[in-house]
Order: C-alpha cells, then structure tokens, then sequence
DNA sequence: CATTGTGTGTTCGCTACCGTACAAACCTGG
DNA sequence: CCAGGTTTGTACGGTAGCGAACACACAATG
C-alpha cells in the first residue's frame, strides 16, 4: 500500500521544493501545476533545463542515488502534488518494480529535455524557444490563460525581458498569443506550433515513445 | 562472474557507437580515450551535451529503461573499452545491486553536465567554455597533447570555427596552451583552470561528491 | 479618486558571435 | 622536394541579443 507514504499537498506559485545542496527530504509527485528544473549558476543567476508537469516526479535524483539536490526545482503555478519521503521512496521501489522503471524512465525522459535545451539554446533564436516553452507550459497546466510576466520567462529562457518582450510582440501580431499585464492567452495552438522549433516535437515525441501506449500510473 | 560478458574492444577515433535512434545493443564501460555524446538536430546539425571518459558507460541510458538511443555517442580519441551487451547489463544488474548503483549514480553525473552545459551556454563566454572542455578533454585522458581539430570543438560547442580560432590565440598567446595543427598542447593546467568558468569545477566537485571517496569500480 | 507598485513596449549604443571567404602554414604521400 | 589536402589565422559586413534606461499601461490599495 504504496498510498500510506503519500501525502497530497498543494504547492505555491514561487515555492522552492528543493533548492541546490540541500538534502532532498521529499519526492513530489506532480498531479496539477508545473514545476521548474533550475540550474543556479554561483552569481545567482538561475536558468531552466526542464519543465516538470503531471508525467514526471520532482526530486527523482533520489533514485539514481543523488543524496542533495543538483537542481532547484521551484513552482511556476499553484497546483497539488503527492509528497513522499525520499527515504521511503528508496525503500519503496526495491519491491516495486513497477514503480522503480517508471520513476527511472522519467530520468531518462528528462535528460531527453535538458539535452534537447543544450541544442536547442545554441542554435534556435529566441521567437522559437519562447514558443516551445510556451507549449510545454500549457501541455502541463492545460489551461489557455497562465499567469507568467515576461520577467520570470526571460530568467528560465537566460534572456533579458526586453528580449522575451519583442518576441512576444511578434508572436501577439501574429494572432497566436495574447499578453495582458501578467497574463498569457494562447490563442491559437497551431499557429504557435508552427511558430516553435522543432525542439518540442522531439521532446514530445520521445514522452510518446516511453509512457504513450500504457496507462498512467495507479497509485494504490 | 559478470568478466563473462564483457569484451575488451578498441575504439577508434570518430567511430559512432550509438547514432540517434537505434537500438542500443552494447554498452561500453570506457577505459582509456574519451567518448562525446551529442544531441543532433533534426538539420544534422550536432552538439555536445557531455564528455564520457573511465568513469563513465556510453549506453548507460538502458539502464533507465531506454531501448534506442536519444544521444549520439562519438569517439574523439582512440582507446579501450569493455564492451557489453545491453540485455546482459539490464539482466546483470537486477543481482549486482552496486554495479546498478553505481550505473545510476553515473546517470546523475551525466545529467549534471548537462545541466551545467544548459547553463554555461546561456551566459559564460567561448573563451571560457572553450578551457572548461578542454580541461575535460585532459580529464580523461591524461594526456597533455591531444589530437584535436579546431573544426571539431568548434561543432562540439556549437560555434564557428574561427570563432574557436580566435579564442584559442588568445590562450595560446595567454601561454596556456599551444596549438600546432591538430594537435593541442596543454602547457599550464593551472592557467587553464583559472581561465575557464566555474562550471568545470561544479561539475567535479559533483563527480567527487559521487564517486569521491570510494574506490573504482572492480569488475571482476 | 489619487497613489503606488508592477508589468510591458521600446529606445540607445555596444559586443559577441554569425556566415562567408581567402591566404598562409603545415603535414603527407608520391 | 614538390603537390595536394588539411588546418589555422584573419578579414568582411551583418545581426541577435546585451545592459541600461525610460515612458507608459494596468492593477491594487487606501
């Protein structure tokens, strides 16, 4: 009864689950909201590697062996998740086969999007990566109005705001996006897929080819 | 006795082990020479997303439940490494709960530079990141002259050839490092070391926090 | 209603790097 | 030792994004 270890708690915009070095005491299993992975460089600036949504788990380097948190992971939305101890997480998935391949396909899922974002940032401009993530945010939130200014998009993207503001112009010209005052409406999905890079279909695709064809996991 | 399963193989420099998207029949435990892995976009464009060298396993991404490779793994030297099967490795490790552990633990490591690549890209200059690989470089294979085009770092880094040109006069004429056609010479360490930025060292320091104490794995 | 804070659009000059190109230096094989 | 391929240095104009700054729009508060 893997149900007894988890606890439901609701998770606030800004929170910081796990901050770099910090012990990792808690596992979040993502049930709405999304959640940014964050790599803080030593002058503080912070810049994103992946999006965390319902399909994955934030603190999973618990698995893999991590005893301190690498990655920041803070909230981008409000929204609830399944708490764990990390510890009985460990303990857990020695006899949970299920569960341990799940958790571990997801690592593999988000090393897909951290090294995607290396290519990605290297060699596709701006417009494009503020569309992907735009895309990715609203896979994860299902919502068409997200609360997110252009400030807190230029920090994930490593950009200045100015930046993120012209291409988010150029996308509300185009009709595919709305912005209003700490508000993104997408307008037209489609138009906004066009408007990415490729970079988020070889993300969701490679989602598609480890957790498509079988159910979401039960938690029981 | 897992030696059973493993073969000693060369490597040759420029030889793909594993291309985007094909079955992952081996895994390659690398003892001498370094390995690039890259992310290749859909132009055929390719990047780096991290550097394997003895501490690592190229196709390590079975282990989490991968059966194609996402990642591009490509020789850059020529060396050594024990080869195995994949279906082996999954099978082996469901008994050898440290060799699992520490395949994992190198998925972490792995994951962290990539992370810090992320990051480094986003905002430290190519001067800087062009020391922080080859100090990598040297990491692994303790070798202070290396058989390396500016073309091809160029490509690992995701920028131009001149522009890795230009970079390398001014360490070589920093007295760091020495370039004489295809091959580089690193004259002072210490130099290089001050001349990259600090994702070279949080990604050792994360190496020793992982792997620090404990002795290197004994295959027997 | 006026005030204050927050978010957005846009400007300035500036720099790092782009794509392309070409010549010089260097190694290798005949 | 010469010819041809490889590697490096350097140049050109072009551009995406930088840091800083400012005005304006909107929202919340008293």
């Amino acid at each position: 009864m893997i149900s007894r270890q988890l606890t439901l708690v609701t998770i606030d915009m800004g929170q910081t689950l796990h901050a770099h070095g910090d012990v990792i005491e808690h596992v979040y299993f993502v049930e709405t909201g999304f959640i940014s992975a964050l790599n803080v460089l030593s002058d503080g600036r912070p810049i994103e590697i992946a999006l965390i949504g319902s399909e994955g788990v934030a603190g999973f380097s618990v698995v893999l062996g991590g005893k301190t948190a690498y990655a920041e992971t803070m909230c981008q939305t409000e929204g609830r998740a399944y708490r764990m101890a990390a510890a009985d997480l460990t303990e857990v998935i020695v006899n949970a086969p299920v569960l341990r391949d799940l958790v571990l396909r997801y690592a593999l899922l988000f090393q897909v999007q951290v090294s995607q974002s290396v290519a990605c940032n290297a060699h596709h401009a701006l417009e494009q990566r503020l569309a992907r993530w735009l895309l990715a945010a609203h896979d994860r939130s299902r919502v068409a109005q997200l609360s997110l200014t252009q400030d807190l998009i230029a920090v994930m993207l490593g950009v200045r705001r100015a930046t993120v503001s012209i291409a988010a112009s150029t996308l509300q010209r185009a009709g595919v996006i709305r912005y209003q005052h700490g508000k993104v409406t997408i307008a037209d999905r489609v138009g906004l897929e066009n408007a990415a890079c490729e970079c988020y279909e070889a993300v969701s695709g490679e989602y598609r080819r480890l957790f498509g064809e079988e159910p979401a996991l039960a938690i029981d």
